[in-house]
DNA sequence: AAAGACACCTGTCCGC
DNA sequence: TGCGGACAGGTGTCTT
């Protein structure tokens, strides 16, 4: 579920609910996620939301004597519910709120966290060496050049790692590099500026899409129905492999990069 | 310092 | 229908 439009996507649709609220009672029923939910949310008191924000792929709660950190990995969802809804398996978390709705986190496979910050949000281990956000003006064509210059790895790796750009995970970076046609398996310096630009561009564009789209998974987007962008939101190649490229008819070629199975057109993409 | 392997955990799907 | 194995949207940590 959650890749950064989808933490985007979240954030939006939780942020008018709880903000200015106060929590009124927390609730843990799972306390061991990826670490365990931090020690004060256990017997959490009372405070109020001022603000909730998105930095990566972490969404920030910030009470007044803290902030909650949330982190989805990758099967962690939220929701807003009624403070009645029965919980069920995985549903590990609930923030009650004083008008009577509950923030639901649920996560089979708890990757996730939930951490409570008191000190500085942006000094934190887990924020601190965090690249700059894709669709920020540092996030540029130059940006991207001048480290990929100095790197022996594949440019997807690249691409996917958190400090050198925040929020491209397994599906958009195999999507932008056909987007750029740009074969995923490049070593990164061996890329030319324009190159980068291309890229830089793509990874822009299809995050925007996927943001304006509702963040909803990609995958659910399949009914060709000829709305206007339908044909950007398509999945051209994650999960494709061995199957024909929508735009020269060769077979998809999958390998693993890093570990993660990676579709790319050998043809579209050099 | 950088890059790759591994670990965490559960659910689902596919072939036998 | 059951079972084993492969695989899944992420990322910190350990090892080279």
């Amino acid at each position: 579920m959650p890749e950064l439009p989808e933490v985007e996507t979240t954030l939006r649709g939780i942020r008018p609910t709880i903000l200015g609220q106060t929590i009124k009672k927390i609730t843990v029923r799972q306390q061991q996620l990826r670490w365990p939910i931090s020690k004060p949310l256990l017997s959490f008191k009372e405070d109020t939301v001022l603000e909730v924000s998105r930095r990566a792929k972490y969404l920030l709660i910030q009470l007044s004597l803290g902030t909650i950190l949330i982190h989805l990995g990758m099967s962690g969802r939220l929701r807003i519910l009624s403070a009645m809804t029965p919980p069920k398996k995985h549903d590990h978390l609930d923030i009650e709120f004083e008008n009577n709705k509950i923030l639901r986190y649920t996560d089979p496979r708890r990757f996730g966290c939930i951490l409570y910050l008191e000190d500085e949000v942006n000094q934190h281990r887990l924020l601190v060496n965090l690249g700059p956000e894709p669709l920020s003006k540092d996030f540029n064509s130059r940006y991207l050049f001048e480290i990929a210059q100095n790197r022996k790895q594949k440019i997807k790796s690249l691409i996917m790692d958190q400090a050198v750009v925040v929020g491209v995970g397994n599906i958009y970076a195999a999507e932008a590099l056909f987007a750029a046609k740009i074969s995923p398996l490049r070593a990164a310096k061996s890329l030319s500026l324009i190159e980068c630009a291309r890229l830089v561009a793509a990874i822009k564009k299809i995050l925007k899409e996927a943001i304006k789209q509702g963040g909803t998974t990609l995958k659910d987007f399949s009914s060709p129905d000829g709305k206007p962008g339908y044909f950007l939101q398509k999945l051209f190649v994650y999960g494709r492999g061995k199957q024909a490229c929508y735009l020269c008819k060769t077979t998809l070629k999958s390998s693993k990069i890093a570990q993660r199975t990676t579709v790319y057109c050998s043809t579209c993409q050099q």
